[in-house]
DNA sequence: ATATTTGTTTATCGTTTGATAAATAAGATC
DNA sequence: GATCTTATTTATCAAACGATAAACAAATAT
């Protein structure tokens, strides 16, 4: 009895109106939901999703490409390596945004459920995130520490994992809040300021010890 | 033409066993599994699953319970909140060795997993963590800082979130090499030790600024 | 040896579930 | 307004799946 009674939609407004519904019914139920119960949410029948999708998979894969390809900023690498602004406030102004596309119930679900699918799907989204976020801030770290740039001294192993967790603070969070149901700090910003606060403040006196000892062993 | 050739186990040998085969088992599959798949890797039919559990879900409850409930070190809250060891070297006690739970394919994807099953299954464990872990923590960070202690001024939300977040690195570590599939630093004592010291050193300055901004706001 | 108990298997039921083919009907074209 | 196109539905299949009941067989007791 809603307004969208609307029947024999357009190939493209259908398609788009079965991804966003995707989206929101696999987030809910899991992979495993199925396509009869997505279909009566979408208020179509079952077959129809077989029209647009030639299977459950191509239709899961879709919804990922959705959330993860779609949500990405191309900006956020421009930002963190641009030396004229502080460090500090080029993360705020990266992690600020980046944690406002985490607090987002689709998204952290589907990306845990992709993960559990099967590496496949993650792969590429989490090369961007240690090629265009990761690296670059390991880069960034070893310059606020005048320590030599991984051109001179390639980054360890050990280096990574730092940039790692700290990136993962903001995952984990989205974990908590969406995934395990308890309560997070609400003030998303000020989440963030602390942390980049914790990090800005711990990493430089950890970071030459990593390289030295790396020297050494 | 294994050793364990033999039938008509004793029903407690034999629940074991298949308690045992379903973590490794629910961990590769996810708790849509099948059951007949669960019985054939452990060599028995199917049904007889259900002369040890009245349910598959029943078993998955089992599961989740030998998993984490077995693994839990009682002793973790006490030396992380004796005052006569260093606070750096009380969490790498307890820290290196939580790392060393969490560092296991089945601990982090039964975690995961029973997330995303539904709240019910972690809710203990998470109050576990939250209760014997993180407040803990924080009280022994507000002592670090030389802050009021929380009977004095009650742990707020940012504080939580900041332990909760070291807390979290370790986590994300699992979850980027059991659920992602991607390296990780090698030496996990190594990377235990890094996110102490980057934690160690960088929370004294943000905390006191959390407090006095908690009283002024 | 025979009888009894019980761990295990065989056979099977009733749904659920992804997917397909044919029929229908809404909108566009002439 | 008749014809054509195609979005959508109806009907249905075949396999997957959790679960149950009855039959079987390995120990144990007598």
């Amino acid at each position: 009895m809603g307004v969208n009674e609307k029947k024999r939609l357009s190939p493209e407004l259908r398609e788009k109106q079965i991804v966003s519904e995707a989206i929101a019914f696999f987030a809910d139920q899991g992979f495993g939901g199925q396509t009869r119960e997505l279909a009566k949410r979408i208020g179509i029948t079952q077959p129809l999703l077989y029209r647009y999708f030639a299977s459950k998979d191509a239709l899961i894969e879709r919804v990922y490409q959705d959330v993860f390809v779609g949500r990405w900023k191309e900006d956020w690498q421009a930002i963190l390596t641009e030396r004229a602004i502080p460090l500090r406030e080029r993360l705020t102004r990266v992690y600020r945004e980046y944690a406002r596309v985490i607090d987002n119930r689709e998204w952290v679900r589907i990306l845990i459920l992709a993960g559990m699918k099967g590496e496949s799907l993650n792969r590429r989204y989490l090369d961007q995130v240690r090629d265009k976020l990761i690296e670059p801030l390991c880069r960034e770290m070893r310059h606020e520490a005048e320590l030599p740039s991984p051109e001179d001294v390639p980054l360890s192993s050990q280096e990574l994992d730092i940039a790692w967790s700290f990136h993962g603070t903001f995952i984990y969070r989205g974990i908590r809040k969406w995934i395990y149901n308890v309560p997070v700090e609400g003030d998303a910003d000020a989440a963030v300021d602390n942390a980049i606060s914790v990090f800005l403040d711990g990493f430089p006196k950890t970071l030459p010890r990593i390289l030295s000892g790396s020297a050494a062993g």
